[in-house]
DNA sequence: AATACCTTCAACCGCCGGGAC
DNA sequence: AGTCCCGGCGGTTGAAGGTAT
């Protein structure tokens, strides 16, 4: 953490660094309250703030986000995340993107802490050599390995750290859904069938692991029995105009994060964002057919490996 | 109680890619 | 085609707080 630095009145046109005030965080929030994400550079001139656009980037992503989550990751997610980087190796927005309410920099910070650490622990109790590399690698010892319950109750994609004005997006073809029976190998262990709607991984449900009900109430959870998927009312996206609108009246509770939990409810913007989401391609993109590669490898495919475990009840907190 | 060491995490830095001009 | 601007990302830093001695 760094001190805060002075507000620079002898050089107005000095910008600030350091630490963000409560005074800049408001101006902030009520910033991006009242006229939702723009350029940023903008934003951090129309707020008032002495800050650069990626500062303000930052602190609204990393931060002030109505969506985050706040605390310790549970047990279930430290097995996603490790999970996901022994397949996507150190890229961190990725692995962001699948945790809801999580910051590439909060699971970055959480893995050069505690699980690097702990992987070092094990890794050096065990006869195995070390494996404490950014290379994508297997998940070892030190946790419970990865099992189908936490994978697929959480492999979600999360509104995006990238974007920050949209609180759900979601496959809107359910109807079109594939039905699959479903037996898969991952990593040499097999796993049960059953019948599902949705590839998990793409099924966005929203915050803290919940969505609304068709009666608008606010649901945790994933899933139904056997599999069967509960479906989250529709964030209706409109391609018109990237119009968002949360037509849920307002049951939701943001249990950690109480402050902004109105902002969920009262959102209807028109994002200017001009960036288009990339990350929400992945989604957005899927039931297109478009192929969305990273690097070199496909990560539909990569993807796919952890979209066929099988779905189980389960809840995030 | 004082000090040293360790851990956490907010924030910055530099690079890269994409879009606009 | 070249340049500029912006957003996004991953790596790194460093202060605050915690723990050990």
């Amino acid at each position: 953490m760094r001190k805060p630095d002075q507000p620079a009145k002898n050089n107005p046109t000095k910008l600030r660094k350091g630490l963000w005030s409560p005074e800049e965080d408001d101006k902030l929030m009520n910033y991006m309250l009242a006229n939702g994400q723009g350029c940023w550079s903008d934003v951090a001139r129309n707020a008032g703030l002495q800050r650069c656009g990626k500062s303000c980037r930052l602190r609204w992503i990393n931060y002030l986000r109505p969506d985050l989550k706040r605390g310790a990751f549970s047990p279930q997610e430290e097995d996603l995340i490790v999970h996901l980087h022994s397949i996507l190796g150190n890229r961190w927005s990725q692995i962001a993107a699948r945790l809801p309410g999580r910051t590439d920099n909060e699971i970055k910070n959480f893995w050069n802490s505690t699980i690097k650490k702990r992987l070092r622990n094990s890794s050096s109790s065990s006869s195995s050599p070390k494996s404490d590399s950014s290379e994508p690698q297997e998940p070892m010892g030190g946790f419970t390995s990865i099992n189908d319950h936490d994978i697929m109750a959480m492999c979600m994609d999360s509104s995006s750290s990238s974007t920050s004005v949209q609180p759900v997006a979601l496959c809107n073809q359910l109807s079109q859904l594939p039905q699959f029976e479903n037996t898969c190998e991952v990593n040499g262990t097999s796993f049960a069938s059953g019948y599902y709607h949705m590839p998990p991984c793409l099924a966005q449900v929203g915050f803290e692991g919940g969505f609304y009900g068709d009666d608008g109430i606010y649901q945790s959870g994933l899933l139904g029995g056997e599999g069967e998927l509960l479906v989250p009312p529709l964030v209706s996206i409109s391609s018109e105009d990237n119009t968002i609108t949360n037509n849920n009246s307002g049951n939701y509770t943001n249990d950690n994060n109480n402050r902004n939990s109105n902002y969920i409810n009262t959102i209807t913007t028109t994002p200017t964002n001009n960036n288009n989401n990339k990350g929400d391609d992945m989604v957005g993109n899927y039931w297109g057919g478009e192929n969305v590669r990273m690097g070199e490898w496909d990560l539909d495919d990569l993807m796919r490996d952890i979209s066929l475990f099988p779905f189980l009840d389960f809840q995030v907190e």
